[in-house]
This record gives structure tokens, sequence and C-alpha cells, in this order.
DNA sequence: TACACTGACCGCCATA
DNA sequence: ATTATGGCGGTCAGTG
């Protein structure tokens, strides 16, 4: 094994900025807790030069003309909006070289919409792919033969690697970095990223992906809303069934055949979630426990190590900075 | 440890 | 006849 490794990110005008920074942040902190450089981070585009991205920022990039690809390096392409995005699509030169990167690399993969430019070029019929649920619909109409989980962070297909969202880009690019170095390292650069990366309970995958569901059955918009910004006490089951007009029993059966889960046990995660991102933040546990409408600590510490697999000691500690 | 109580869950069945 | 509804009651897990 040849070291540093190379990770290359391919971008384009108006690609997304964060796509594009936070995954490269993983591999240069990387560098700086190993206190040597096992990754050379390099940023390419078509054309060279200082490329603008979102926000109008500029970032000076390579030509990926110039750049020989080798078999331990990583090709990542970034998402965009839907412009940028599409002239990416239509862009013969990001084409070939992913083409070229899909053969001779170790690693190939995508940051959120990213996946569409890897799919216009062919490379990904039939691989399972991550993408952001606002976007799975469209990528499935778009490219049938691409099979999307919209349920997952990021997906790995033997060399394709596919992210959701912008900070599950940062959650894949710490699962390339386990990959390569073992979770001793992954968790301290998590640790020291974990400022940026945070993220509050409320926009957790798992939150949005219940109310996106709740927006395609309209019954349950408003309940799921309600529930999401209620974490902070207990709802019992009959409230909700109240809430929306229903008998207890029409109710617990329409939400479990609507989300495949039990109205209780829905709620009760996104507490937990709400939980988990409070004690990003540095809450106690004692604090988190009311906040989230537990009856008793150890009734929460139970739920968190069930859902969570580490107690939210162990957790607090792990994403502790100091 | 024993116990009663509560809420969530869900099969079953009568009814609209 | 088919389907959705909603009440009843039993089981279970958690709580004090």
């Amino acid at each position: 094994m040849t070291y540093p490794r190379r990770v290359i990110f391919l971008t384009y005008a108006g690609g997304e900025l964060l796509d594009l920074v936070g995954p490269s942040s993983v591999f240069s902190t990387a560098n700086r807790v190993f206190g040597h450089k096992h990754y050379d981070v390099i940023i390419a585009s078509p054309c060279g030069g200082i490329v603008k991205h979102s926000g109008n920022i500029g970032v000076d990039t390579m030509i990926i003309e110039d750049l020989a690809f080798g078999a331990t390096d990583t090709v990542l392409i970034v998402g965009a909006e839907r412009k940028p995005l599409a002239r990416a699509i239509a862009d013969a030169q990001l084409k070939s070289a992913l083409v070229r990167a899909a053969t001779q690399c170790e690693r190939i993969g995508s940051i959120c919409s990213g996946v569409f430019v890897l799919a216009g070029a062919g490379l990904i019929d039939g691989k399972q792919v991550a993408t952001h649920w606002s976007a799975s619909d469209e990528l499935g109409v778009m490219f049938p033969q691409v099979l999307c989980n919209a349920a997952a962070l990021y997906v790995t297909d033997g060399k394709l690697w596919t992210s959701a969202g912008v900070t599950t880009g940062i959650d894949m690019a710490l699962a390339m970095l386990e990959a390569d170095h073992g979770s001793a390292l992954k968790i301290s650069v998590a640790r020291q990223l974990v400022v940026y990366a945070h993220r509050p309970g409320y926009q957790s995958q798992f939150s949005d992906l219940l109310v996106a569901h709740a927006k395609t059955n309209e019954r349950f918009t408003g309940l799921i809303d309600w529930l999401a910004t209620h974490t902070n006490r207990a709802i019992s089951v009959e409230e909700m069934a109240d809430y929306v007009g229903m008998s207890l029993r029409t109710f617990h059966r329409q939400f479990t055949a609507t989300f495949d889960e039990t109205p209780g046990k829905t709620f009760e995660n996104l507490r937990l979630d709400a939980a988990r991102g409070l004690i990003e933040q540095g809450a106690s546990i004692g604090g988190v426990t009311t906040q989230t409408g537990f009856r008793s600590e150890s009734a929460f510490r139970s739920a968190f190590k069930t859902r969570f697999g580490v107690t939210p000691l162990m957790y607090r500690q792990t994403w502790r900075t100091h």
C-alpha cells in the first residue's frame, strides 16, 4: 500500500460548498490527528482555477485532465442545486473522468445530489445508492435502473460509496477513514469535528424521513409535526388519537399501517433523537431526561441504550470536545 | 421479592 | 359481500 492515499473531489461551477468542505475536512483533520500526511486531498474541476461554488464562494481547483488516477485513489463527486447539477451531468470531462475513475481507482462515490452525475455517466445501473429523501423519487424516475435506498445515511456497493446529504457525506468520509485506519482514528477525528458536525435532534435523519413520509400521507402530516416539536414531554397514544380525531383503536391501526411502526415507539424514537442532539450539545443526563419527558433517568438510560447501543454517559463522553 | 397499577399493543368481533 | 371502524379485553413491560 502506497501512502499517502489520495482523495480527489470533483467539483464544478455552482457545486455545493458544504459537500466539498465537510468530507474534505474529515481527511485533512485525520492528517492532523495522525501528525502525518496519510491523505492527499485534491480538488479538481473541468477547467481548473477558481471555481465559484454555492454562496458565490470561490475555490481553487486543479484541472481534471491533468490528473492521472491511481489504484489507491478515492474519487468523489459533489452535489449541487438543480441548474448547476444539470450542467455537471452534461459535462463531457466530468463524465469521462468518472468513467476512468470507476475502473482505475479504489473507491468512487458521490455526496448528496452528486449521485445524479454518477447515474448520468451510466456508472451505477443496478447498484445500491443512498440519496437524500427529497431527491429519491426524482432519481428513480430519471434513472430507473439505479437501486435507491432512501433510508440510509450512506451506502457502499463494492467500490461505490454514496451519501444521502451534506452531513452524511461527513459520516461517509469517517467510514472510509475507519476502513483505512480503524475505528480509533475515526473516533478521534469525529471528536475533533463534532463542533461543526453535530445535528440538532429535530433535524436528525429519522425525523426527516418521518416528516417526508407523513407529507405523502396527508392524514398524519400535522400530527408528526406536532410530535416532532413537542419531544419535551410524554404524549400518550390516546392524546395522539384525539389530535387527529380518531378512536384509539383506529388510530393505532392506521398509524402502524402508514409508518410500519407503532405510535408509541415512533414518538419514543423522536424523543431519543432529540435527547441525542441535546447530549451532543453537552447537556447533562438528568437534564436531558426531563427535557425529553422520560419518567426517570434509569428509564431514559435503558431506552437510549436499546436504541443506540451505548449508554448516554458513554455517548456523552465520546462527543465531548475536552 | 411480591404485588398492584398503568399504558401500549393487538387479536377478535360486532357494527356502520 | 366487502371494507373500515371502534370497543373490549387479554398480554406484556415498566413503575412505584
